[in-house]
DNA sequence: TATTAATTGAAAAGAATTCTCATTTAGCAC
DNA sequence: GTGCTAAATGAGAATTCTTTTCAATTAATA
């Protein structure tokens, strides 16, 4: 995924392509992992310093909304946002706070819950990983 | 899990058994789903209408850190608060919040991501699924 | 180029959580 | 039972995160 397809896609929506989207689009597809409301704008507020957080927020609502962008919980109640590639979890460290991506899903586990709540329509679901990376344990050694 | 045995737990880690945790330790047995800081602290206000919730918040920090409340965050940031039974995960319904215990975990899954990642020191996991129930399906049909 | 609805910036408002500090109290020793 | 002390509490202030408001700006279209 590349910034043009998402551009294409944004316009295809009807939605209007401004520098600040790009910008934040930009941004998103550089990161190598999720990232806050806040570091986001202080990682856009380098091109566009005027890019307040409300933008930051309801762009990221909006990117939500198109399938575009994926919201994750981290402990402790921080949101997180990553281009949705393809479908991951993460292993987030208690330490330093920085989160690695890795393709397995509980799979199974779904098909059964799905299996035992019939009535229920699954929408998605959240999976993560919490400890201590090497370094954070080195650290408190 | 019954109360004296809560009780008897925080008295042997040289905590104080004041009425305001008696309170909330009893609320939190007999909620049948997560609670919010908020709905738990209005349910303690039923019998303690001065606890406010400064005291839920460090009263839910002590229990957490005594391994005797879970926390689980929910889709949209929102951190809610059980007791910890056996282990379990939820079914959390986007419509009406409702959430349903269910015992199945991606075990397996686990045992990848640990034996992918050797560095890492596994401390816990958050698994989750979201859906709506059949209640909001209808109503929204 | 003019028009219009979408978008933005800035600031205020709101919600959730943490912190501060003077006061109260549970647990313990006597 | 009384007094002592560290722990815990209440009340409110302070933080942090997120949403909303509204006037001004701007992208897209004709």
């Amino acid at each position: 995924m590349n910034l043009s397809d998402l551009l294409t896609g944004l316009k295809e929506k009807g939605l209007k392509l401004t520098p600040q989207r790009q910008q934040i689009l930009r941004v998103l597809l550089a990161a190598e992992q999720p990232l806050s409301a806040k570091e986001l704008g202080m990682l856009v507020n380098r091109r566009f310093p005027n890019v307040g957080l409300g933008t930051v927020y309801r762009t990221l609502d909006t990117l939500k909304q198109l399938g575009l962008v994926n919201e994750t919980v981290f402990p402790g109640g921080g949101r997180r946002y990553e281009l949705c590639r393809e479908h991951r979890h993460h292993l987030v460290c208690l330490g330093c706070g920085r989160a690695v991506a890795f393709p397995f899903c509980p799979a199974d586990c779904l098909a059964k819950i799905a299996a035992a709540n019939p009535d229920f329509d699954v929408r998605g679901h959240s999976f993560a990983v919490f400890g201590y990376c090497g370094k954070c344990r080195k650290a408190q050694a």
